[in-house]
RNA sequence: GGCCCCUUCGUCUAGCGGUUAGGACGCGGCCCUUUCACGGCUGAAACACGGGUUCGAUUCCCGUAGGGGUCACCA
């Protein structure tokens, strides 16, 4: 009566999915869950499955398909086979139901929505729970008008509790009465999400659901509807292979002020990340650590992702995105970057005046300064700027007339230097700040306001050096008038 | 409101009966230094509360409080 089902006692190969619906965009929080489903997949060698729940016809567009292929694409998450579309069995949904119906496992319900909303107007008024009472469970369908249009209910077991040994959230109890008799078929006879899901993830053979913890509830409504099919509440089976999967249900991530990641709290998309210039490899980290942790290990490659991750250690409350931390993250995985590959990422955010050859040479001074890909092309730009540059307020406050002075006294040295190298430069104006007995800091920030119209850069010999020489001098007398 | 879940520094977490309660982000200080970063050292900062169980509870059990989720012919 009370059995658990698969629940860890599963031996059958691990088969997870994730389950999205076209929103027009790939939620961070979904996306979560679908790295953990994922990982789960990888980390026992089994199969990672992909389906579209496509059912709400007004949100689901082939674009907002694109959005999350596209998400699960720059994470890296490579799922098995082609992805299922729900909508594409929906044949298939109605089939169990009428099978259900003929086994006598489900009935018609000829109440109207009208009658329904009274129904629970009435619960709520008299201050009892909001539940189908079951009007039609035993009432003959000739005493319905005739050629009424019916919906198709399951029929719910009436005592009892159903207990779920959840990977994540351990074991959960529910009293049989919460249950109600749930619609499967609607009265234009298109399969409700309750049906469609736990048929897709029955004829998908699913041995784990990994999924938000929103739909814990959910789980135990579903549970009779597998039960019903396996005949474990009694009966025949009705058809082979409906297992009860293991479930495993994640706690949502939520917002600063601790309620679930919605709108008002910012970027809600996978996309919307990468468009600030978080790295990949950044968000499959810090989405990880969200709720998971290994030790005093902050830092995960995918294959360690993989060998560690373990779904019971997940943690059963929710967690707050914090963005600070991601973007430290970031700049971590941004200075450990290929060179090449920041500078291709960089090059269409600096302009059409980029150069890739040259942000790759400068990119190990530039990455060092950077927490995300803007910053770095920010930081970037002055290599590119055209003369003569124009000064931020800064800038222009250090370039007063004794700096000018210098600065062509400077670009005299230069002038003459024929060692264009860092460590020449270096010792060429360090003898000079000497001669001076000034600090080389006197030097170095006009020749960095002359240079880059900023007073932060990347250290000045090496703006010399990016710059080159003709380039440099030609900056450092714009500024001299020489 | 019914039901379900949760509770370690501000945040993410480690801890799985005996610890000076550890790490990371953020914050403060110091050092490095041509700016900004990076890096190094360092400081402040937590077991929600009340009962048990136990020689001993952050850890196990029960309450309270607080937070969250869910209650459609949506998904």
């Amino acid at each position: 009566m009370a059995s658990s089902g698969g629940n860890g006692a599963d031996k059958r190969p691990v088969v997870t999915r994730f389950a999205p619906s076209p929103t027009g965009f790939l939620h961070i929080g979904n996306a979560r869950t679908g790295l953990f489903s994922w990982l789960y997949a990888r980390h026992h060698g089994g199969q990672a499955l992909l389906r579209i729940e496509d059912t709400d016809k007004k949100r689901s567009t082939q674009e907002a398909i694109d959005v999350i292929l596209e998400g699960l694409d720059w994470l890296g998450l490579e799922f098995d086979n082609e992805p299922v579309y729900q909508t594409q069995q929906a044949q298939r949904h109605a089939d169990v139901a009428m099978k259900l119906l003929e086994a006598g496992r489900a009935y018609k319900c000829f109440a109207t929505p009208e009658e329904l909303t009274e129904m629970r107007e009435q619960q709520r008024a008299a201050k009892q729970p909001l539940r189908y009472d079951g009007r039609w469970r035993d009432r003959d369908p000739s005493e319905a008008p005739e050629g009424a249009p019916f919906t198709v209910r399951i029929k719910t077991p009436e005592g009892g509790e159903t207990i779920i040994e959840d990977a994540v959230q351990g074991r959960v109890k529910v009293d049989n009465r919460e249950i109600d008799d749930f619609i499967l078929l609607r009265a234009d006879g298109s399969p409700t999400y309750m049906l469609a899901v736990v048929v897709d993830d029955m004829d998908m053979g699913c041995t784990h659901i990994i999924r938000g913890d929103d739909h814990l509830n959910n789980a135990f409504r579903q549970i009779q509807v597998i039960r019903a099919m396996n005949g474990a509440n009694g009966g025949d089976p009705i058809e082979d292979g409906w297992e009860e999967p293991t479930y495993a249900h994640v706690p949502l991530i939520h917002g600063n002020d601790g309620a679930k990641l919605s709108k008002r709290h910012g970027a809600l998309g996978v996309r919307d990340y990468r468009d600030m210039g978080i790295l990949p490899e950044t968000l499959f980290n810090y989405l990880l650590r969200l709720g998971w942790g290994h030790g005093d290990q902050e830092e995960f490659s995918r294959e360690e992702a993989i060998s560690l991750f373990d779904i019971s250690a997940v943690n059963k409350g929710p967690s707050r995105f914090d963005m600070k931390k991601l973007l430290n993250m970031n700049g971590n995985y941004i200075r450990v970057a290929d060179d090449a590959r920041l500078a291709g990422l960089v090059a269409p955010l600096v302009g059409p005046e980029a150069d890739v050859a040259l942000l790759t040479e400068a990119m190990p001074v530039l990455k060092m300064r950077a927490r995300d890909l803007n910053e770095l092309a920010e930081g970037s730009a002055f290599l590119f700027s055209k003369r003569p540059l124009a000064m931020t307020d800064k800038a222009s406050a250090l370039l007063d007339d004794e700096a000018r002075e210098r600065l062509a006294a400077i670009s005299k040295r230069l002038h003459a230097e024929t060692d264009w190298t860092i460590d020449a430069l270096e010792a060429n104006l360090k003898a000079y700040a000497e001669e001076l007995e000034l600090g080389l800091g006197k030097l170095a920030q006009p020749l960095r306001a002359a240079l880059t119209g900023q007073t932060t850069s990347p250290g000045i010999f090496d703006v010399l050096v990016l710059l080159g020489k003709e380039e440099s001098l030609a900056r450092i007398d714009d500024q001299t008038g020489g």
